[in-house]
RNA sequence: GACCCCGUCGUCCAGCGGUUAGGACACGGGCCUUUCAAGCCCGCGACACGGGUUCGACCCCCGUCGGGGUCGCCA
């Protein structure tokens, strides 16, 4: 019969422009788009605006703009329900003919609004995630479909376009569940036949409460400025309530859309672990190309000062930090120093690597032996400095250390020799200099 | 309060009748190393509780406790 040949599956998003889109609306998202990518079916993303007050077109556009960036691509849309009134109405008008729903009585302006009375039987689905699901008629409240203001109520928008849309399946969040019997019920009355459901566990901060404002950024606006990549979002999410058994972790999105099913989703609210997630940027950021890095990195640039730099020296530098990024937002913060102007030193650094009264001399003795090179490369660097090493019999670590607070005022940084390669030899010297300079003024303290 | 849902390491997930209960993040230790990362190795750490069912329960049933969702002419 029909109803068993599978046919590809119509899928939507459907959010409301009434906030920005965060990661638990982009984790539905993202699961309603590898079902339908899955599946071979269709995704459509419907914006449910019909609340005029509090819809604003701003957020529509950044909600589209945050699904384009998170690669979630749509078949069919952008629909915004603010076009369909007229349809909802019509079919409003038709339950009203049919004796199936009653105007409410007029309020001060003499307004009705359209209602449907709900009767007592049992109401039962079952849910493709948390199962059969009973709820008894007589808990419900009889249903609006038109407000007095004759825009639709949200659960017979929902369901009109549901079904002129041919949705196959419904997937949302679990705070819709109870929304579930009701629109059921309108599918009856409408004589139409429900889609399947399919509702996703919530999405909870570190304090096991659902995610919120209060919770910082949510929105995946902040993530994508904080410097996240869209592939490792779309994976992390991915994690998030579901898994395809085993061990697997870091999956492309090939891979997820390949093993998604909806058969794997738990049913256990989950928490937002942010250092996880930050780790899993590392991955891919580790698995980049310094060209992508650098692509990814230049919207997070603009307006600052690396705007003016060239892309080469930006993809050089990006290639040197290499490993030790989480995000890119980390990049412009570790960088500073390779811009052409005084740095600052950092306190502990000078504390720990500046203490001693060798340290004057040494750095003496390092700047003597840079100078003497003509030809600047890192091996060359690399075999100056360890020669100069060799010869005062010193541990590597004594002479780098210290340098590398010259050149970049931090505790840490990638090599040095690239560093210093990079940096170009007039700039480590007028570095080493100044570096002199602010040890006479303050000189170190007795060491041990 | 009513209705519905959920309950494995701190967190995310495996395991679903017989396992030394597995992996990942985090955390602790070590190795490597010019630092920080990265990488590698080791460690810490959980089946909410109580009854059943069963030769045998994390896995099945019931209850308790705990957590969450919803009760709008918001979506």
């Amino acid at each position: 019969m029909a109803d068993n040949i599978p046919k590809p599956p119509r899928v939507r998003f459907a959010p409301s422009p009434t906030g920005s889109l965060h990661v638990g609306g982009a984790r539905t998202a993202l699961f309603c788009w590898l079902y339908a990518r899955n599946r071979g079916g269709k995704f459509i993303l419907r914006i449910e605006d019909t609340d005029r007050k509090r819809s604003q077109e701003e957020l529509s556009s950044e909600i589209i703009n945050e699904m384009r960036w998170l690669g979630l691509d749509w078949d069919e849309g952008p629909l915004f329900q603010s076009d369909r009134f007229e349809i909802y109405r019509q079919r409003a008008l038709q339950l009203l003919d049919d004796g199936r729903a009653y105007r409410s009585e007029p309020d001060e302006d003499g307004a009705t609004a359209v209602i449907m009375p709900v009767d007592h039987g049992d109401i039962t689905f079952t849910d493709l995630v948390y199962g059969p699901i009973t709820v008894s008629g007589s808990e419900l409240k009889d249903i609006v479909l038109l407000k007095s203001d004759g825009s639709p109520a949200y659960n017979f928008a929902c369901v009109v376009d549901d079904h002129e849309m041919g949705m196959t399946h419904v997937i949302r969040g679990e705070d819709h569940i109870p929304n579930t019997p009701k629109q059921i019920l309108l599918y009856r009355a409408l004589g139409w036949k429900p889609p399947k459901f399919a509702h996703l566990p919530l999405i909870l901060g570190e304090d096991k409460t659902p995610l919120s404002k209060r919770h910082g950024a949510t929105s995946l606006r902040a993530f994508r400025q904080d410097g996240f990549l869209p592939q490792a979002l779309r994976n992390y999410l991915a994690l998030l309530g579901w898994s395809p058994g085993g061990d697997r972790e870091i999956m492309d999105t090939a891979e997820l859309i390949k093993r998604f099913s909806l058969k794997k989703v738990s049913r256990k609210a989950a928490v937002l672990d942010y250092q996880k997630l930050l780790w899993m940027n590392g991955q891919y950021i580790k698995k980049s190309s310094a060209g992508e890095l650098v692509n990814a990195l230049q919207p997070l640039l603009a307006g600052t000062e690396w705007e003016e730099v060239p892309r080469e020296r930006i993809e050089t530098i990006v290639t040197l930090l290499g490993h030790r990024l989480k995000s890119l937002k980390e990049f412009a913060a570790q960088t500073g120093y390779f811009f052409d102007r005084d740095i600052s030193y950092e306190p502990e650094a000078v504390e720990k690597y500046w203490s001693g009264e060798g340290i004057i001399e040494l750095l003496r003795e390092t700047r003597k032996e840079i100078a003497l090179l003509d030809s600047f490369t890192e091996d060359d660097l690399e075999k100056s400095l360890r020669g100069l090493i060799d010869r005062l019999g010193i541990k590597a670590g004594v002479l780098i250390h210290p340098l590398r607070v010259a050149v970049t005022g931090r505790m840490d940084s990638p090599g040095i020799f690239g560093i210093l390669l990079l940096l170009g030899k007039e700039l480590v010297l007028e570095r080493i200099d100044k570096a002199l300079e602010y040890l006479h003024l303050n000189p170190p303290p007795e060491s041990k």
